[in-house]
DNA sequence: ACAGCCATGTAACTTGTTACATGATTTT
DNA sequence: AAAATCATGTAACAAGTTACATGGCTGT
């Protein structure tokens, strides 16, 4: 839900060419994740679908402009105006796994919990090496790159901070709270064995 | 990629039914986003064109039970041992959006940012308010219902605190510093007109 | 009888993402 | 000439999500 708004709102300064798109996509969020070519022009086909893009002639070199409408400009204003809302429907990856794995009755979520430990402080030193390696240049390539490369640091410090709390959070309860009986309503005969190779 | 999982790490635990998996799902993971319940069968279908789970008899009650393969029980504990990774492809909405909008020179980053926080807090507010009222029971559910309001609680404060960040490190820079030229390589003769309505 | 939940399913659609084909231009 | 990059596009798929249809069962 942002690759798409993100174009749009490039193509709302001017009309640009697909492999153009990509160059200007990237520069602008810092090269810290690049877009698959062709991912520009599936969404471009999209949102001119969506009536929010123009196809325009291709010029002497053969470069296929694409033109914002009216509609798509209005798209843009509406996305910058409104936030960002993280609802209900927002499910964290992380924590819906650990919620589940804590529910699971035999599981080890003390190991799930420090693999993920492992990987959470493997990519916060990673981001505060590389955080600290691009600090000195000032152009707005580097800033856009800082602000992304801060947002991930703020968030991956936010992590290893909450897996803290889970752990701890675990530790004070006994292993067999978590264990769930699966039934809302269980037929009584046990439950069937695992089938497998049929 | 984490309802898919989920679901299947539900299933290890022995066969269910379509709807009693959603509540199972539900109750797990705090019941804080609940599933849609077309979402389960959808999901179990993808789950049996993968070799994951097998399709049972229906039982006399018409219940549909569902099993997990023993590819699927690999699967289940390759997904608890192995940890999310959030890599470079692990876009975050907000990071981008900020990132682009900083860049378009015609733009009130301020005023985005504004709208953002207005946002963020009012949720950061929202999750106190919940985190709190929650607090008192100590049943298994409780505990993972308050591992995810913990998480979003975090991640929350973490946005607000980079929202600071960033509003700070734009107001130290020149708004002219994000005039970024479209061009990586433009025509000469400027950009054509916007064109609207042909 | 009627409302509402239980339960299964289908069809469609969204955004993101990748792999591949193809040719032009540029660099070495 | 070969290799690399520029540039456009196509085809397919993954995972999530919703809307809708359909019927059974339950409580009032």
């Amino acid at each position: 839900m942002s690759v798409r708004q993100s174009l749009l709102a490039i193509l709302d300064q001017g009309p640009c060419y697909g492999y153009q798109l990509k160059h200007e996509y990237d520069r602008r969020t810092g090269a810290t994740s690049t877009l698959n070519v062709g991912q520009i022009y599936n969404t471009l086909e999209r949102l001119e679908r969506d009536g929010l893009v123009r196809r325009g002639e291709a010029d002497e070199r053969g470069h296929v402009y694409w033109q914002i409408t009216e509609d798509g400009s209005l798209e843009v204003a509406r996305w910058l105006a409104s936030p960002v809302v993280r609802n209900s429907t927002t499910r964290d990856e992380l924590a819906v796994k650990l919620a589940v794995a804590a529910t699971l009755p035999g599981t080890d979520v003390a190991a799930v919990i420090r693999a993920q430990r492992v990987e959470s402080l493997a990519q916060l030193h990673a981001l505060q090496q590389a955080r600290y390696r691009g600090e000195s240049a000032g152009g707005p390539e580097e800033l856009a790159w800082s602000l992304v490369m801060d947002s991930m640091l703020f968030a991956a410090e936010a992590e290893t901070r909450w897996l803290d709390r889970v752990e701890e959070r675990l530790s004070q309860h006994p292993a067999t709270a978590f264990s769930l009986a699966l039934t809302t309503e269980r037929p009584k005969r046990g439950r069937p064995a695992r089938v497998d190779a049929a």
